[in-house]
RNA sequence: UGUCCCGUGGUGUAAUUGGCAACACGUCUGACUCUGGAUCAGAAGUCUCCAGGUUCGAGUCCUGGCGGGACAGCCA
């Protein structure tokens, strides 16, 4: 990753600026410690990678380290396989949290002995009040909430029933452990915030040795302390519970670490919303948390973005407070800029027509020489076969084109890449008028690489044998959504704006034999059209199946799409 | 009619902490090109939410508005 990186110059950003400034007054000795905690029950998406660009980069940026820490605190909801993917995703971004794999679940003794210590000072207590109850007596955003009737609960009669509860003798529901606060704070975490409840759940990893487990404002915090962390960097939802963290380390007498909260990522044409995104896994609309489709860190990589190109697009959006919605094509761009320096070059042929060269000898075949990547010398070249039957881009030929088409038309000449210059003579059509074959002449003095070819035209086209290409599918993706904000109207359902076009699967395109070699996850670009990678679910030994992680940029696309609006 | 947070080109992020508002994406020109790619050159676009105040000087400090967001899970 360091060539990468040295050459992104590293934005200065508030928080960096933060640690600067505990720095020059030796806050932690100059220690800088961060974490990434996800919670195991879902898979990451392209918001988190921002979130681990940035602890793991500023840990190492700061000489610092960065902990992988699993907020695993909710047994119901979370599973192994959400752990494995986590791991599997952090990995392939590129960062390393060493030996330090922790889990929140790790510090449930400690966090049993925090519990009582409160209890004891008389800052926390057993509620027997109903969820209901309770939730009548928080009060609202603008009305304080009323003591509870147990809020003054003998401290004895409290280490009691909270032994009892943690030992199982009370079925779910029945009692909780809260901090006791204040219940007419305007803010509403410090309203005597639950810190325990009974859960007869199997945990992933304790797992039955706990019926009690702490809520994750109880957790989080003091798993930080734990930790040593000295910043501990989170989205902005939590700012208003920064307070009740801080009670708690406070009355705790324990390590203080400092949160810092930011923005976090929104993508246009995207929704990130894990309770959304796991919906449209399950109603089956997507094929599964990696279907290219998805903003899941295991879609993009199936969908062959780099590793490389998503951190630096996590460099490149910056960190701040305010709310925000990244233009998608930041991130196309991103990839766009990583692949063409390091994909290979290759002719394929999506929508095939027919090319006859009838001047062109029947039985001759020549290899020509093609670039395998203009932008690096050292990728080589090789060899593609031309002879008398080719295919082109359905695309490349209009009939009767518009002004700025440089493509082929009949009487008019293109050249074909690493090849020669052709002039359509003659259109076949089928009983219904369908363009089925092209003829055309070819002109022997123009062959590419010789001196003798300086001849210029205006288009270039790329094109296979038809004697030597073979068949695969391509699969082209287009935004999942067709508005800007899906999630952003409450009153209409996101899935009224699911695109029906997100998806087509060709079948039958056509292939220049180099390729026939790759490999699943390799990556090329299909000259003039894009950059596409050999899917990693449904290649098998017969037949490659290609993603199109994105288009080339397309300036004819934007004309076409100006003279339409005209 | 509470508390907290946030308002800088279309989008996002900067501004040496009070000194001519910059960079990236996008948009538009042009050059070059055997990828309508890449590259190169250039342009338009922000009087920094509004109104006062402090100051020689305010995006930055103060006051007051306005606008947006978060908070009423035994979720995280």
């Amino acid at each position: 990753m360091s060539n990468e990186e040295n050459k992104t110059t590293v934005q200065s950003n508030f928080i960096r600026d933060i640690i600067d400034k505990d720095l020059g007054t030796n806050k932690h000795e100059g220690r800088v410690h961060t974490r990434f905690p996800p919670e195991p029950n879902g898979y990451l998406h392209i918001g988190h990678a921002k979130s681990i660009c940035l602890n793991f980069g500023i840990a190492k940026d700061y000489n610092g380290m960065c902990n992988l820490r699993f907020d695993d605190t909710n047994p119901s909801k979370e599973e192994v396989e959400y752990v494995d993917s986590i791991k599997e995703d952090i990995k392939w971004l590129g960062f390393d949290w060493e030996d330090r794999e922790y889990y929140a679940s790790d510090y449930f003794d400690q966090l049993y002995e925090y519990a009582v210590k409160l209890i004891k000072k008389g800052k926390a207590y057993i509620d027997s009040s109903s969820f209901d109850e309770i939730k009548t007596m928080r009060g609202t955003p603008t009305e304080p909430g009323k003591n509870s009737p147990y809020r003054e609960r003998p401290i004895n009669e409290s280490l009691e029933l909270f032994e009892k509860m943690k030992n199982g003798e009370f079925e779910d529901g029945k009692y909780v452990l809260r901090a006791k606060i204040d219940m007419s704070s305007p803010n509403m975490n410090m309203r005597d915030p639950i810190m325990y409840r009974i859960r007869h759940a199997n945990h992933h990893r304790t797992g039955d040795k706990w019926c009690i487990y702490p809520m994750y404002d109880w957790a989080h915090g003091q798993s930080d302390s734990i930790e040593g962390i000295t910043h501990s960097l989170c989205t902005l939802e939590f700012e208003n519970h920064r307070p009740l963290y801080d009670w708690f380390i406070r009355e705790l007498e324990i390590f203080a670490p400092q949160q810092i909260e930011f923005a976090r990522l929104n993508l246009s044409y995207t929704i990130m919303s894990k309770r959304k995104l796991l919906l449209l896994v399950q109603k089956g609309i997507v094929d599964g948390w990696n279907d290219p489709r998805m903003p899941t860190l295991s879609a993009i990589r199936r969908r062959g973005y780099t590793p490389e190109s998503i951190r630096n697009f996590a460099e490149s959006v910056g960190v701040a407070k305010r709310d925000n919605v990244i233009d998608i094509s930041v991130m196309e761009y991103s990839v766009r800029e990583h692949l063409n320096k390091t994909a290979q070059r290759v002719m394929a042929v999506l929508n095939p027509l027919k090319v006859v060269i009838t001047n062109y000898p029947e039985d001759q075949v020549e290899e020509l020489e093609a670039v395998n990547n203009p932008e690096d010398e050292t990728m080589g070249k090789r060899k593609v076969p031309f002879s008398k039957e080719l295919f082109i881009e359905r695309d490349d030929f209009m009939e009767d084109p518009p002004r700025k088409f440089f493509r082929l038309s009949p009487g008019n000449e293109v050249r074909l890449r690493y090849a020669y210059i052709i002039k359509c003579e003659e259109v076949i059509k089928d009983d219904d008028g369908n363009v089925i074959e092209l003829r055309c002449t070819y002109d022997h003095e123009t062959k590419s690489g010789t001196g003798s070819s300086n001849r210029k035209v205006k288009g270039t086209l790329h094109w296979v044998s038809a004697t030597h290409c073979f068949n695969a599918e391509v699969r082209l993706y287009d935004r999942l959504f067709n508005v800007p904000d899906p999630g952003g109207d409450k009153e209409v359902d996101f899935l009224d704006h699911l695109n029906p076009d997100s998806l087509k699967v060709l079948e039958n395109c056509k292939m220049e034999p180099y390729i026939s070699s790759a490999e699943k996850g390799d990556k090329f670009q299909f000259e003039r059209l894009g950059y596409f990678c050999v899917d990693t679910k449904y290649t098998t030994d017969e037949k490659l199946v290609f993603n199109r992680t994105v288009t080339l940029r397309d300036t004819w696309a934007k004309i076409e799409k100006q003279m339409s609006q005209n």
